[in-house]
DNA sequence: ATGGTTGCTTAGCAA
């Protein structure tokens, strides 16, 4: 089973972008992020053309994640559901082939030490905890998404220029970790333990040209799946060309699965 | 370098 991640930057923007992805690369399972289109803007038949179900929890203009699978999809689930009045729309689950996958659109955090700094922690934190009460350590389960998060220096082409960042700071770093000690495995780092791969770059730096890159968009899997992901890759041709998202294709490939 | 670009929405915000 093939599974990627990929912050599209407006779904409405990027569709034709995806949809040749999709027929060049076949994916079975593909989680996304930043839509930025309400439900009933989501391009279900254009999709399901291409041969995925597809569901999603969006929101006008911000935010907006999605799931598509050429396998059916069951129990679905959106949101953290922790009583915390909260609209934006960051997380949607679902079963595939007896795997729970989730697609998760992390905070940004705008700047360290502001009111969307102190979100991204919270809202990593209430992550962390639905997935404790929610997902126990024997459980198949995949966390798929932009953790706007680069784990360690390794993940930084420039770290002088990004550690007082939202995007390195220590207690982002530290919130991610977390996931980590939950039982959660990297899929990439089990893979690339050198640096110097990146999946996001800033287009105001003209980050891609200057390769001025961070590796945040992350495919973890519990240590059961992890034994069970034989490749991880970042497809870092899809971040070239006319108007490419911001991001890149984050991939892994899992044997023993449909 | 407190810069720069892109998308959405329509001058300003978010990333």
């Amino acid at each position: 089973m093939k599974v990627a991640s990929w912050n599209l930057n407006s779904i409405r923007a990027r569709l034709e972008r995806l949809l040749a992805w999709l027929a060049a690369q076949q994916p079975d399972v593909v989680c996304l992020q930043e839509l930025k289109v309400a439900d009933d803007e989501f391009p279900t038949e254009a999709v399901e053309a291409a041969g995925y179900h597809a569901v999603a929890h969006g929101q006008r203009t911000y935010n907006g994640v999605a799931i598509l699978s050429r396998l059916p999809m069951s129990d679905i689930e959106v949101g953290l559901r922790d009583g915390v009045e909260d609209p934006q729309a960051r997380l949607i689950s679902a079963r595939v082939a007896g795997i729970r996958i989730y697609s998760a659109y992390f905070p940004n955090g705008g700047e360290v030490g502001s009111e969307k700094f102190a979100y991204k922690l919270a809202w990593m934190e209430r992550l962390r905890a639905h997935l404790e009460k929610h997902a126990s350590a024997a459980e198949l389960l995949l966390l798929c998404g932009d953790m706007n998060v680069a784990p360690d220096d390794r993940d930084v082409a420039r770290p002088a220029e990004w550690n007082d960042t939202v995007l390195c700071h220590p207690d982002a770093r530290a919130a991610l970790r977390r996931f980590y000690d939950q039982g959660l495995v990297d899929t990439f780092r089990l893979h690339h333990q050198e640096g110097g791969f990146y999946s996001w770059w800033d287009y105001r730096l003209l980050g891609f040209p200057k390769n001025n890159g961070l590796r945040i968009d992350h495919i973890l899997a519990t240590e059961a799946l992890s034994k069970r992901c034989t490749e991880a890759s970042i497809d870092r041709e899809a971040r070239k060309g006319k108007q490419p998202s911001d991001h890149a294709p984050v991939v892994a490939t899992f044997s023993d699965l449909p």
